[in-house]
DNA sequence: CTGAAAGCGCTTACAG
DNA sequence: CTGAAAGCGCTTACAG
């Protein structure tokens, strides 16, 4: 590896001058300038920029982006939002995978010790559920993190999602909205409280209550939120389904509904005819099941951003402009084929 | 932040003791030991990683990966094969993404200078097609590249993938065992000719001749590997089939499959009664769909590993090991329900 | 077991 | 416009 020393050498001038060529050519001579450039292409010169990050005082602003699962079908609209936003105040992102075995409250501190250590001025933390008793760890890090797609149970981190219970209750006033009444939901399983899917269960079940609407246990199936889960879940609901003839499912993500209209369809029923589903996450896929489904959509994109945006105030502002609790983005109903009206006189 | 001179400053020691307190505790009086780890808790000390970095000497082995699209489905089964061996052999992950808008020469330059800066040892290239006349930047970064899912058209560096025209022939010949004759494809959009997706209408075309079937322009579409260029492409098969009577349809992806599966169900035709369909992939989503669609399978975690274990090889057997042109790894067909078995007495 | 010192590759006031 | 020197945070022979 040649250094600027070697280059220094091979071009007769100090370290020091090669340096400004290489970083400020406007301060150099342009005859040395191109001894410099010369030497450096002669020599395979590549800048050692972890030396650079190294130094402290004269780095470039940097975040740190930390998520549980690179390959969510989200990530590359919500990484996109972000990156999108951090090249407009040209900073550098630095990302972290949290293997999803070390999800553990380890795994989240190792994860922000590793972005730390590399120095980044900010953390955004993705989908992970941060649990009250962290404000040690949190305190520790000493920059501001954001939260994203989860929340913090005692609110001292600002988060940016949806309105995971509104955009449930929506789901379901949708499907009232469509005559539905006996209205089933396929939900996550039943871990942390405070899980985005596990809010999901607790709109549907407001809207339940809302609505005034029939309801037992066996209205409700939890997965594990994939493709299979929703399948097995559906079953289960089939199979109580004997006696309280759901006309309506919601299930907690695309991939349970995928799985539940496939079981359906293997049960001998039609969807919508027999049983409308509506999903959660509008999947591209979505558009191609038979029928295309409908869904809720997250602006992933947006909340990207958002969660950059806060930082950099935070970061500027030098100030309060701390923010917490949890700043909600709009989501939509995609209204696809899945989904049937029924009239009055069916039911 | 809280360096080593604090701790020091603080513990009433030396700057070296401290650093082998942190590092090396078994080199030090447990009782320093001791002060030094109280006052980095008390400090909120957190070492500084990229000073780590920078020095160029007791730096563990590092790879760098470079990918053009991080979402891309395969990625997380490409990226434990990768990391799983890497982890045996203690070395360091560097993830760059290319911008699919930067697909480009100096796109992908800029890629290799990125992770090259950051002093890796080694590189990964993924999906990215590298033109002949890359010899100059290959060349300058001095250390070992490895292609995963791409080659190199001089084969001056090694490539680990499964060989696509040999899989797609292989899915011509199951449809050809099935008893079908009439065959058609959807194809990638022709650009670079040895992108992986073009090699697979190069096995096709070969299977087509091998087996003497039928065949006119007229039995290929073209799409950009997505659900809707699939739907896009079985559409215009469709108009064209008015002649040709294709009884079955390789598709190069699977989303595209999906697509093609879903057009013909539009069309009022049923898979795999009416047109069979294989596809290429095996997404997960392939379970689920009605029928269940019939694949060719990559080993992408297989493909990670391989990669690692030869870069290995070339960085520590100082030597000989170079190995240069491609190393295939195993396809597999999986068998569901999209294509069906033709009769003799049927066509 | 510990400290003073040299070194990693680079940047930047400071003085010319 | 250029160079000598100090500094960034850390590590590690070398000497005690």
């Amino acid at each position: 590896m040649a250094t600027i020393q070697d280059i220094a050498k091979h071009a007769g001038i100090s370290i020091a001058t090669v340096s400004r060529a290489l970083n400020k050519p406007e301060m150099v001579n342009v005859e040395t300038r191109e001894r410099v450039m010369h030497a450096a292409k002669k020599l395979n010169y590549f800048a050692n920029e972890n030396t650079k990050l190294s130094n402290v005082k004269n780095k470039k602003l940097s975040l740190g982006i930390i998520i549980p699962y690179i390959t969510a079908f989200y990530f590359g609209e919500l990484y996109s939002g972000i990156s999108k936003v951090a090249e407009e105040h040209n900073i550098d992102l630095l990302l972290y995978e949290l293997k999803s075995q070390h999800m553990s409250n380890e795994g989240i501190s190792k994860a922000l010790s590793f972005v730390k250590q590399r120095m980044v001025d900010g953390i955004i933390l993705a989908s992970c559920h941060v649990p009250g008793d962290y404000e040690d760890l949190i305190e520790q890090v000493q920059i501001p993190i954001a939260l994203v797609l989860s929340s913090h149970e005692n609110g001292k981190l600002p988060a940016f999602k949806v309105d995971d219970i509104r955009s449930s209750f929506d789901a379901v006033a949708y499907l009232v909205s469509r005559g539905h009444r006996h209205i089933g939901m396929i939900s996550a399983l039943p871990t942390e409280p405070e899980r985005s899917e596990q809010l999901r269960f607790r709109g549907y079940k407001q809207a339940i209550d809302f609505y005034n609407l029939p309801y037992s246990d066996s209205f409700v199936a939890f997965g594990d939120m994939r493709f299979d889960d929703g399948y097995v879940a559906m079953k289960q609901l089939l199979a109580n389904n004997e006696k309280i003839e759901l006309t309506a499912v919601f299930a907690a993500s695309d991939e349970m509904a995928i799985g539940a209209m496939r079981c359906i369809h293997d049960a001998g029923l039609r969807v919508p005819e027999d049983i409308s589903v509506i999903g959660y996450d509008n999947l591209s896929v979505g558009t191609m099941t038979t029928p295309t489904l409908t869904t809720i959509e997250q602006p992933f994109g947006q909340i990207g951003s958002e969660s950059v945006r806060h930082l950099m105030k935070v970061l500027t502002d030098s100030g309060q402009v701390t923010g917490k609790g949890n700043f909600y983005l709009p989501h939509k109903i995609i209204e696809r084929e899945s989904v049937s009206e029924i009239t009055l006189s069916a039911k």
